[in-house]
DNA sequence: GTACTACTTAGACAAACTTCGAATTATGAG
DNA sequence: CTCATAATTCGAAGTTTGTCTAAGTAGTAC
């Protein structure tokens, strides 16, 4: 929970990570460090009403229904989206917390943040 | 090179990635997700100076010499951290220009962005 | 109930990754 | 030149990851 009011560069930049803050920001940057997986997310993300079902997504990739499923659940897992079954679909949003702590931590000039929980 | 002007949120959450995009940006991306590389990253950029000798960083870790080589090769190659021997050391720092393309990423509000060189 | 669709779980396998020890290159000191 | 130090390169071992097929769960319609 320290906050860093100093605003030279990316909080990255400004102080050594300790060992459980890299910890914990490599299993959210694991997830994302994947082409398919960014364009999910990206494809989440940007759909009408902040939301996608899994159907909606399938069809841009040339991969089978459970791959695209094991995906969703390692993006799900690390927290960065979040799911719900409605009916037959099962739709997907961005959790933007989660995204926002991530850019928090590569971007300068982003005034006071605090690492732990970058969405105010 | 698509400029995007509106600034509903994260450039990944304003229109799906294109495949190449994506692929490019999980190359970066891959290269940070890892908790030893991390340290690294952040310890280089927050060392006096604005950067550090190879010395300065394999200390902080329970790993042989290989293995940090390994890791800030692996930082290089991805364009985030650029090295320079002079005399005995090899000294390393980071290339803001990455970091922050990384930032513009996930950061909502950060203004027109240029997904390709997010660095004005 | 059966049949069909949407999605997830389970198991298997190849490719990629992390780490190591040993050998190698590069530089400086005597 | 020889020796010592800093760092990288080179295999090899063990682990993790991405993908598939096959099977299972959840819901709708009849």
């Amino acid at each position: 929970m320290t906050a860093v009011t100093t605003r030279c560069c990316a909080p990255i930049a400004r102080e050594p990570l300790s060992e459980s803050d890299a910890a914990e920001l490599a299993v959210m940057l694991k997830a994302v460090a994947d082409p398919v997986r960014l364009r999910l997310l990206s494809m989440i993300g940007s759909h009408a009403g902040g939301e996608a079902c899994v159907c909606d997504l399938t069809g841009a990739f040339d991969l089978t229904a459970p791959t695209i499923s094991h995906h969703l659940k390692t993006l799900r897992t690390a927290g960065l989206i979040d799911g719900e079954r409605r009916g037959t679909w099962v739709y997907y949003r961005i959790v933007p917390e989660a995204v926002n702590k991530l850019g928090a931590l590569f971007t300068p000039l982003a005034g006071p943040v605090d690492l732990e929980l970058a969405s105010a």
